[in-house]
DNA sequence: GTCGTATTACGAAGGTTGTCAAACTACGAC
DNA sequence: GTCGTAGTTTGACAACCTTCGTAATACGAC
C-alpha cells in the first residue's frame, strides 16, 4: 500500500498490440448486442466516455465483464482518469489490421 | 419409405430471410476458426461446394454443426444434390444487409 | 484520517458452444 | 434388392459465456 498516485499505473490493463489483434477475437467481442450497443455509442460518442456514461441495462460487474471483453480483443482502449474508467475506440488499429471491419460493422442495419 | 426423390425435397433446409439476417449472429457465426475457414475457401472457390470438400480437422458431426451455424446465421445457402449437400456463400444477400462486412472478414489478416 | 463514488475481483448459477462417437437416413451404383 | 458414400441425429461431455451479488479496492473531496 502506502504510494498514493502509483494505484492508478499499478491498475494495469492489458491491451493487445496492433498486430496482435486477431480477427476471431474481434468478430467475437462484437458479436454481443451489449458490446455492439458500447461500440456503437463510442463511435457516435465524440469523446472518451466512463463506463457509467453507458446506462447499460445490465450490472456493474457485467459492464465490467463486456468492457474488458472489448479490450482485451483490441477492440477499445481503456485508461483511468481518476475515479472513473475512460474508453475509447482503437479505430485507426482496427483500420489498420482489418480494413473495413468497423465501419461495416457501424453501418449495418 | 415408397416416394423415391421426394427425400430430398422432404429434408428441409432452414435458411432465414435476407432481412432476418441478424448482424450478431453473422459475427458470431464468424468468430469461429472453422467457420472462416470454410466462409473463406467458398470465397476463394470457384463453385458450390460439397462439406467433404473441405478436408476440416474435425469429425463429421461437428462439421454438420458448423455448416448448420453459418446456414441459420444466413451466411451460406445449402442445398442437397444426390448425396451431398452444396454449400454457396450468400454474398448479395450480406451485401445488401451489411455491405462491406464480407469483403473486410475476407480481407482481413 | 473518513466518506462517497466508480469500478474490480471473486464465486457461483445457468445457458450456450464445440467436440466426439455411435446409430441412423438418403441417395447412387450395382 | 445390397453396398458404399455423404451426411444427420442423438446424447454426452467439458469448456466457456453471461449474468449476478457481495466484498474489496482506488481515488477525490472533505
Amino acid at each position: 500500500m502506502s504510494r498514493t498516485s502509483q494505484a492508478t499505473l499499478g491498475r494495469r490493463l492489458y491491451h493487445p498490440d496492433r498486430d496482435e489483434i486477431r480477427l476471431e477475437s474481434v468478430l467475437s467481442a462484437l458479436s454481443d448486442p451489449i458490446r455492439l450497443r458500447i461500440v456503437r455509442e463510442l463511435a457516435r460518442g465524440h469523446d472518451d466516455m466512463a463506463c457509467i456514461a453507458f446506462d447499460l441495462p445490465v450490472s456493474k460487474s457485467t459492464c465490467t465483464h463486456h468492457f474488458r471483453v472489448l479490450r482485451e480483443a483490441g477492440v477499445i482502449h481503456q485508461y483511468y482518469e481518476g475515479t472513473s474508467r475512460m474508453s475509447r475506440l482503437r479505430e485507426d488499429d482496427l483500420e489498420a489490421r482489418m480494413p473495413g471491419l468497423l465501419s461495416a460493422v457501424l453501418g449495418a442495419a
